[in-house]
DNA sequence: CTGAAAGCGCTAACAT
DNA sequence: ATGTTAGCGCTTTCAG
């Protein structure tokens, strides 16, 4: 059932049925208009954009690549970026790219071949194929990048908060309320995030005049089993630990759990702090202590930038900083 | 830059340029092979697959809905999908219905639109606009149920687990620990999973004998919030409560966290089940007992399903029961 | 092994 | 207000 069909049944030319179908306006009286819907539901034509995007020469489809799915932090942002994709009339390609390199090409890839709109991407770090970097850039897709600034793309727009200024506020806290032996649970080294964390470390540790210790840092997974893990061997290196930050809430969650196994009271003896806040940060036992991070609106404002971007408008060109906020529980000492 | 560049670049037919782009096997000498692959790298081509799809008639892409990705329930089985479709070169548009109707169908006519080469749905329920049921079977585009049933697509196979046997296993453990008074949170009325689990909660308590009260039973939303507000009211109301089976684990997180807030103990006082095993309820405090579904597995069964559909293999007609088993924590006693 | 040509379903001028 | 027609970029016979 094509348009032709239509356009036969209806005893009018294809062109007409075109512009009814595209909700065009004028150029149709409201008399065949009725009729030739009328038929189309009769007979359940549904038109076939594909055809219609080759020569528009815009698909209606945005893509997404992201680390994976399964990371909590991720849903909340995904679903921001749909839910603005979706107002405007945007499907949404999902990717998981596990932080791997590869991936993360065989996605763009792919979405330049099937000519999404848009890009968005948390991206893993730098990408190796020079060529097609290049052809990201040729293609002339816009593209966003979100959370996460890229040393190849560095001259895309994208959405981030100020990762320092908020480790800063939060190892802040943790000083003002007594720490001084505070480990630094990071995420993946090499990570934008990361590493930008752990200047906030360092600034807050500087300005307190705490030395800074080497030692007190790992790096590992965005994941609860990598912080899990990682306590257990690193508290028993050093014993006078009073508090650990979590590069991220999932990280926390395992500190948390293995804390309460080791029966070490938190935040009695330790105060454990994390980064995100994730919806789940209030609901665990402590409840848990973390700087905020605007995640869905992270997303729905990336989404929203590429929109303005395809739409040609030069706002989209810029990169956005949002504001995060301490949030205080139960898993650090109040003042 | 378009097929016919090349061909003109190479001095050859766009033929023979789509012969080497489409990796045809044979139908062209390596050697004008390796020259177009060349000037393709060179000139940094990327073929248009949108127009290709219009001839092929497939677009190597699938469409998924789900109810909301921020429940986290689903981060697993997404990824499931993810990775079965993207192993088969398939490319996945993920949407969030929030258990809307009229979303679930908006996406369903832009999936035919765009035409998906197939469809996983997690069903909100039942479909209104018959019309669109109908196109969707006459579209003749493969669809596989995921995890719920649909009262409209009954024809269409699926991949579930019984959740009527599941709830009673994990009822029955519920009782053989000593529990009589079981409250039972269940997601959404209507929803056909809660019901199923209802079920599995009655079956239990026949077989043991236990009056069933109705007063026990309360419905609302799979999430954190939900299963939070609806313990503090009720535990009121039945102090005499002795478990409580939460129709998943999301409701379950927000019931320890009240309990907890109450200082009721558990399992001391009440025993906690859940339903699920969504990787966080290993981490809870305390550590959750629950009734395990394979999640992933079923995002990935359910797409090499809808793959097998679309290659036109029957056995993908057929619709698959997966099992569950009870994984038992804390938050229970043992025998 | 390669070229030529006829579509695929639709949109967008340009006519009428 | 509607019809006509020339593509859009690619695949696929069918010849050569």
């Amino acid at each position: 059932m094509t348009i032709n069909d239509i356009a036969r049944m209806a005893g009018v030319s294809k062109g007409t049925v075109s512009r009814v179908i595209n909700h065009n306006p004028q150029g149709v009286s409201e008399q065949t208009r009725q009729r030739i819907l009328e038929l189309i539901e009769e007979v359940g034509y549904i038109p076939n954009r594909v055809a219609g995007s080759i020569t528009l020469a815009r698909t209606k489809t945005i893509g997404l690549i992201i680390p994976d799915i399964q990371n909590m932090f991720f849903p909340q942002m995904v679903r921001g970026v749909e839910d603005c994709a979706m107002e405007n009339g945007y499907t949404l390609f999902l990717c998981n790219s596990d932080s791997n390199i590869h991936k993360e090409q065989q996605y763009l890839r792919a979405f330049l071949e099937k000519r999404v709109d848009g890009i968005l991407v948390n991206t893993c770090g730098e990408l190796e194929d020079r060529s097609l970097y290049r052809s990201v850039c040729q293609s002339g897709i816009p593209m966003v990048l979100l959370d996460r600034k890229s040393r190849d793309f560095t001259d895309k727009p994208g959405v981030y908060v100020d990762n320092q200024e908020a480790a800063y506020s939060g190892v802040t806290h943790l000083i003002d309320t007594g720490c001084r032996k505070i480990l630094f649970l990071g995420g993946p080294k090499g990570v934008y995030t990361t590493g930008e964390r752990l200047k906030g470390y360092r600034q807050a540790l500087r300005e307190a005049e705490i030395p800074f210790q080497k030692e007190y840092i790992t790096y590992g997974a965005y994941s609860t089993a990598s912080g899990y893990e990682r306590v257990r061997h690193i508290i028993e290196a050093y014993p006078e630990t009073d508090a650990i930050f979590a590069g991220a809430d999932t990280i926390a969650i395992g500190v948390l759990r293995a804390l309460r196994e080791l029966n070490i009271p938190v935040p009695g003896q330790v105060s454990v702090l994390g980064f995100d806040n994730i919806m789940l940060s209030a609901d665990l036992t402590p409840t848990l202590t973390t700087v905020a991070q605007p995640i869905y609106e992270m997303g729905y404002r990336a989404a929203r930038k590429l929109l303005a971007l395809i739409g040609g408008d030069p706002e989209g060109a810029k990169s956005e900083c949002m504001s995060t906020t301490l949030v205080q529980r139960e898993s650090t000492r109040s003042r």
